[in-house]
DNA sequence: TATTCATATTTTGTCGACAATAAGGTGTTT
DNA sequence: AAACACCTTATTGTCGACAAAATATGAATA
């Protein structure tokens, strides 16, 4: 079960800190306090510390000098911004996928095809949340750069991750997702690395509007 | 002097360690002993460790438990995968600079380009390294996108400069890279995101298929 | 000479402690 | 009642120490 946690006791606090932050068990823009961190993980402050140093590199809570560490708050711009970038990486992912990706793994992606159907028709849950992201890990793995593999899955899928969390009572567009899905496995399969390039910049593109427009709303 | 070094050991040690791996004080594939390290820059391990988990995030070393920690080395595959991701965040970043650039900052890149005009006529030695970082950091700057600025001046740009170290006395391609600047700065400066995006990427890729090349003869 | 095994040394991972700084609480003054 | 100053408490940044694991050393064997 403990796949990630190199049995250092400074991975397996990262995991669970960057857990706890992604699912809000520790509050948007709430103190890390290392004291408390400690004695509930049963740990000393060297290894904490260690495990923050990381997250900080995840931009997962930042650093004031001699008074604390902070969880990030994702407000509208925060969000836009990691759009933007997503998009970009992303894009080149897909590009890349369609150049390296073994029909082996595409045969993958078509399945996941048929899961986000059938979750349309049978009105599920799976594919709200964790479906969407199986998707996308697996054509960025398909990429086969392994630096954009790390500053994705491993980076900033987080922060997307902690968005997603914070609002998963709105419904999502996952009916005109699946089209856009359908599309892009298909121009990874014709290998057509500038239309897989282009289309999931347009899906990443279409995602955030959704989303800076269901803000509007939501805030007056 | 030391402007980043936010009064503690661990911030004042992570810029020394940087870069000393940057210019290859610390060789490419060492490891770093921490003992060592911490009689050197006369610390106790505590700060020093912490400073070295920054850096794992900053790729600029990895980590293998109960073993140590070594510095990256560079070859032609991981060398193309950085280039492949600059080429997506610094397109992203152009598109970006030329919507929210002020005129203020698009003045300092004139003043860049003709310093970069003089050293090719002077024969000098700035723009070869310092002067295409300075460029590329301002349209960076300008897309205002912090996120990114972020992910590129404070991470993946270390990984740059430790590569153009590593090969600085290959000589680049500054005459064409002018032209290249000029059209770029043109596209800023008419706010046509899509061109001035393009032109970057292009010009990215052009300095990754210049490395491609001679990576080959020099290998032979 | 090369290989294996046992021992000694170094290094990593973790802990608890201390000083300096920041945060919080109390009382006094206006 | 609000503002200020003072004192107490809690937290951060840093250090040195110890155990377990890994590496290096060297002797014994094939």
């Amino acid at each position: 079960m403990n796949k990630a946690s190199d049995q250092t006791i400074t991975s397996e606090i990262s995991e669970k800190l960057i857990n706890a932050i992604v699912n809000g068990e520790i509050a948007p823009g709430s103190k890390l306090s290392e004291p408390k961190l400690a004695q509930q993980f049963n740990i000393s402050r060297g290894p904490l510390r260690e495990a923050i140093r990381r997250l900080e590199g995840l931009n997962l809570v930042y650093h004031v000098p001699r008074e604390g560490v902070k969880v990030v708050t994702l407000e509208l711009k925060e969000i836009i911004e990691i759009y933007h970038v997503r998009e970009a990486l992303e894009g080149l992912a897909a590009g890349l996928a369609a150049r390296n990706m073994e029909q082996k793994e595409i045969d993958e992606l078509h399945k996941l095809l048929e899961l986000h159907e059938q979750y349309i028709d049978d009105n599920g849950e799976y594919f709200r949340q964790e479906g969407d992201f199986d998707f996308h890990y697996k054509i960025i793995q398909g990429s086969k750069n392994q630096l954009l593999i790390k500053q994705l899955c491993h980076e900033l899928y987080h922060l997307v991750r902690m968005f997603r969390y914070q609002t998963r009572k709105l419904k999502s567009r996952t009916q005109q997702a699946l089209i856009e899905h359908k599309q892009l496995v298909n121009a990874i399969e014709q290998r057509d690395e500038q239309l897989a390039e282009l289309l999931m910049r347009r899906h990443i593109s279409r995602a955030r509007e959704n989303i800076e427009s269901k803000w509007q709303e939501n805030e007056t």
